[in-house]
DNA sequence: ACCTAATTGGACTAGATAGTCCCATAAGGT
DNA sequence: ACCTTATGGGACTATCTAGTCCAATTAGGT
């Protein structure tokens, strides 16, 4: 948790909690489809079913909400990453991972995109703090893999003189342009396309 | 130009065309720097100095400007990148493309992103026909980078078994990916990796 | 039981924003 | 010259939206 759980350092009840956790679970999601302009605070009281004084009693105001929506999606993602990737030390588990984002993707046609990177293009220019937490949130993803492709190094699956950190953002950047290309297109291809050509390349460097 | 001259099918004189396009260009400098939707018709009008009607004289509403913003930074866009890459048929042309995009996206810190990106993934899942358009501009962006991998392929530089068309894709998602990457961290380095890798595939194709 | 603090309900306000309307002026064809 | 149409200025409206406020209720420690 990154964010304070309550906005004024003051004593959160079980009941505050799940209020909160509510506001969060409803913005996050409206925010995914919506998008977090389009998102209104009234939106998210009637999809929560909490009264305005609740979500200023838990948020100075919707930056705040943003702020938290982003700690709730990251620690979704990087959760379902870590166990994606975790153990993963082949080219076949790689592609695993890949073959379910693909999927996944697939049942929206491509629509709504990375829940991570719609957020991040939306807010970065606009919210400094909101940027700092996504961009630490992307570094932590691709620490993920990076930890992957080390490991596919000590299993001799890679070439030792690879820069796994470097490897690991060229497969970030793919996924997250896959994702906007697929989301304009609404079709999942090209995001297939494009981590194939990733995943392509850091086969190709077992063979060097 | 897809889109009407005008929304009406009206005439159009010299005066009135030059007050659409100043409309047009002032809508999609804020619309990049501020985003679509913080973008106001307000705003809009300061910046270009016309009237509330002579806006919805040219223009049946927002959505509507923001099309027109698309085809004119679609048209902007796919010109840069023509001359850029029509006659590009070797592995240093493409790394001197390659050298342009970062270094104008590093006079920016990152900031702001793809100017075409930023605008899709705005506003795909909210308008079906802007989506279409920008669609269309990065097949044809993609056909461009096809067209180079093609020469390349002609003059030996690239094996003949390769598919253009899907490299030319994974290219493009790299450079998205890392526009959206440098965006959120400030910094152009994630962009260039991931611009470095995918032309890295491509040069290891050439001795496939 | 009692007292303090957390929690909740919902009306209310101020300001922003897309869109409308009406009238004035300029252009260009005949 | 004249008449039609394009262009232009800007006030006005309806609505939406973030944020405020106050009073009522519940929880939890002692």
């Amino acid at each position: 948790m990154t964010t304070a759980d309550s906005h004024n350092g003051r004593r959160l009840t079980a009941r505050g909690a799940k209020t909160r956790t509510r506001i969060v679970t409803a913005a996050s999601d409206l925010m995914y489809v919506k998008g977090v302009r389009a998102t209104t605070l009234d939106d998210v009281l009637a999809a929560s079913g909490v009264s305005k004084s609740q979500l200023y009693h838990h948020f100075d105001g919707k930056d705040a909400l943003v702020r938290a929506v982003i700690d709730h999606v990251g620690e979704r993602v990087i959760e379902r990453e870590r166990e994606a990737l975790g153990h993963v030390s082949t080219i076949r588990g790689l592609r695993r991972w890949r073959d379910a984002l693909v999927q996944n993707n697939a049942l929206r046609h491509g629509a709504y995109g990375c829940a991570l990177g719609s957020l991040a293009s939306e807010v970065s220019d606009h919210d400094a703090l909101a940027r700092q937490a996504l961009s630490r949130l992307f570094t932590e993803w691709q620490g993920l893999l990076a930890g992957v492709l080390r490991r596919l190094q000590d299993g001799g699956g890679l070439a030792p003189e690879a820069s796994a950190d470097q490897l690991a953002t060229g497969l970030i950047a793919a996924l997250q342009g896959g994702y906007m290309l697929a989301q304009t297109a609404r079709d999942v291809t090209p995001m297939a396309t494009a981590l194939d050509m990733a995943l392509a390349h850091i086969e190709s460097l077992s063979k060097g």
